[in-house]
DNA sequence: TAAATATCCGCAATCGATTGCAGATTAAAA
DNA sequence: TTTTAATCTGCAATCGATTGCGGATATTTA
């Protein structure tokens, strides 16, 4: 049973006596060959069990029908959900999917990234590692004539594709959200620095203080606080300041906020009265904790097909005189819930 | 930029003067060649950025180094984690995921499967579809070669390498321990039967009964309740007996038992005093319900490390003799938490 | 009926890497 | 110095499908 010989057009050719270029024109449904033969070769090839070698089909054509997926974990909600989303659009349009996760590591980003170049993929959809900071293999697979389109977590510098969420109107709106609801001194829970989708988070931030005619202050802000952990951590620490703040936006995730909520809970401070709670992502138990945690949505299975079709859309057109890099901001959805209802709905 | 011609041995054969076979086995690091060009060749490689081409290579190994992977929907916790886990054992091994979605439909499935023969995968690695019922896609699939893997939702009649968790068992020992917290009337939420997890399932739910001298009682027995949604009718239907059920085994998924926990909440019956709950999957979200959902981890994570790894062993071993169908179980753990505990720790 | 066109079909090259085989060169043994 | 063995290298076939080109046949037009 093991690794038989397949079947190809030379046997189905050699069964009707006929050339395999002829096989394969029926095969490929072209209209060079007559329609009785193409009958004959389809029902042979049914007949014998014929499976397409793809391999050889692309190593000829030039061009795999497949993309490469590089994001830091395959098994988190946001990325997962992408991932579905680009699946689905993907398989409509008969392309394969390559799945690589980066652990948020440079290093395995850079390896993914040079196994999906060898693989000949036609585009590459990345969401960069968070120690991303060299591209080079970016513009590599680029070199390489790939399609490359970032998400989420793009470089800005690398004139590409890209598909983003507009944060730092997200992250202005959540703000202003608590702030009319009547907290004072906001905190903020900000992730590394150098990603930008964090960058833009914090600058929304600032842009709804500022707004509002609120100080800005430094004690309240906190560096890489983006696992729950780091985000309970993080909590404590502000919780035991001597003026401690009202709120706390967990800018990176909804972990941690969930972070937050638990130190808040376990200090038996009342959320929200005494403290208002915003995470980010929407992650599904963002509904169900209690009280429920005020989010923000962005989309995700919504983002993949749009990367995807982005990616299709751009094929059509490539034709056309000049490309210009496309960059399409997605708007997230602010979701008001329990954790930040202060004066109520 | 785009499309640009790629280098190839041929180009580095031209430059170094050499031929082409010496070019291939200095990259492939045969010792067929001598030492000072095998340094040449790499060197002119880096310079020239030279990429392999893997579909040529695997053109003509005749293997392409690549898994298939079929779950029926990506985003779904446990199989995310799967599919990570399978990313982190083949990554070290070098080899490639393609991953698709069946969308729990065996059209689909049907597809998946065909298009990964096509690609000429080495192993494919399945979870089965809910409504999947004939497997003569699957038996193609071995029949052209490739290895075949199921876990968790096997089909029980096929022969073929299994990974699975020990349900009955889990089942089992969440009853008993539900019955040892001195429940009495314990419901059943069960999964469509055609898939044997939730045949096994529900056997281990019985045997408990049946073990603990307790009567099985067909009205405290509901059919499909998979989802949060079908969950929360189930126990609406069963809370509105004349006789209530005093617990409720969620067998099918953390879904329906917050399904439960929703209704039970909302008709104002204190969860576990009046009511016992039980899940199954251990998902992320029942640690921070309140009360916390009592549920059984599938080590998920493990379980793609294990499907990936006992191809690699399979593979190692296959000159040997005869391959005896393997089947691996994984015994879940039960996680006892608040929602079960009527008598305390 | 002859000429022009359309329709089919097959030959052979091609995509890029690998590998068995044979010849060439060098090193070791007699 | 000659024979034998070891080490390299190149030639050419191969993996399976695709496609430009030219030839053969069928169809249409003059």
């Amino acid at each position: 049973m093991k690794s038989k010989k397949r079947t190809t057009i030379y046997d189905i050719a050699e069964k009707l006596n006929i050339a395999a270029s002829s096989v394969s024109r029926a095969l490929s449904n072209s209209n060079h060959v007559n329609e009785a033969t193409k009958k004959l070769v389809l029902k042979t090839a049914a007949e014998l069990n014929y499976k397409r070698n793809t391999l050889a089909s692309n190593l000829r054509k030039g061009k795999s029908k497949t993309i490469g997926v590089v994001v830091p974990f395959i098994n988190q909600n946001f990325f997962s959900n992408v991932i579905a989303g680009i699946e689905e659009a993907s398989y409509q349009k008969g392309y394969n999917l390559i799945i690589c996760q980066s652990n948020e590591l440079q290093s395995k980003e850079v390896k993914c990234v040079n196994t999906l170049i060898n693989q000949h993929v036609d585009c590459i959809v990345i969401s960069l590692a968070v120690d991303s900071s060299d591209h080079s293999h970016l513009q590599n697979a680029m070199d390489n004539g790939i399609e490359l389109i970032q998400f989420d977590r793009v470089a800005d510098e690398l004139e590409t594709l890209k598909v983003i969420n507009d944060n730092e109107q997200a992250s202005f709106e959540a703000v202003s959200h608590m702030i009319e609801q009547g907290y004072k001194r906001i905190a903020l829970l900000e992730g590394p620095q150098n990603l930008q989708i964090f960058r833009q988070r914090k600058a929304g931030y600032l842009n709804a203080l500022i707004r509002h005619e609120m100080p800005v202050l430094d004690e309240l802000i906190i560096e890489n606080a983006w696992t729950k952990e780091l985000g309970a951590n993080a909590t404590r620490k502000l919780l035991n300041l001597p003026n401690p703040p009202d709120a706390i936006f967990a800018s990176t995730s909804d972990f941690s906020a969930l972070g937050v909520l638990e130190v808040a809970s376990v200090m038996g401070i009342k959320v929200p009265s005494a403290l208002g709670i915003c995470g980010y992502s929407n992650e599904a138990f963002t509904e169900i904790t209690s009280p429920s945690i005020t989010t923000i949505d962005q989309f995700s299975v919504y983002m993949g097909k749009t990367v995807a079709n982005l990616y299709f859309q751009e094929m059509e057109n490539k034709d056309e005189t000049e490309v210009v890099p496309k960059i399409i901001s997605i708007k997230p959805k602010l979701i008001v819930r329990s954790s930040t209802q202060k004066r109520g709905v």
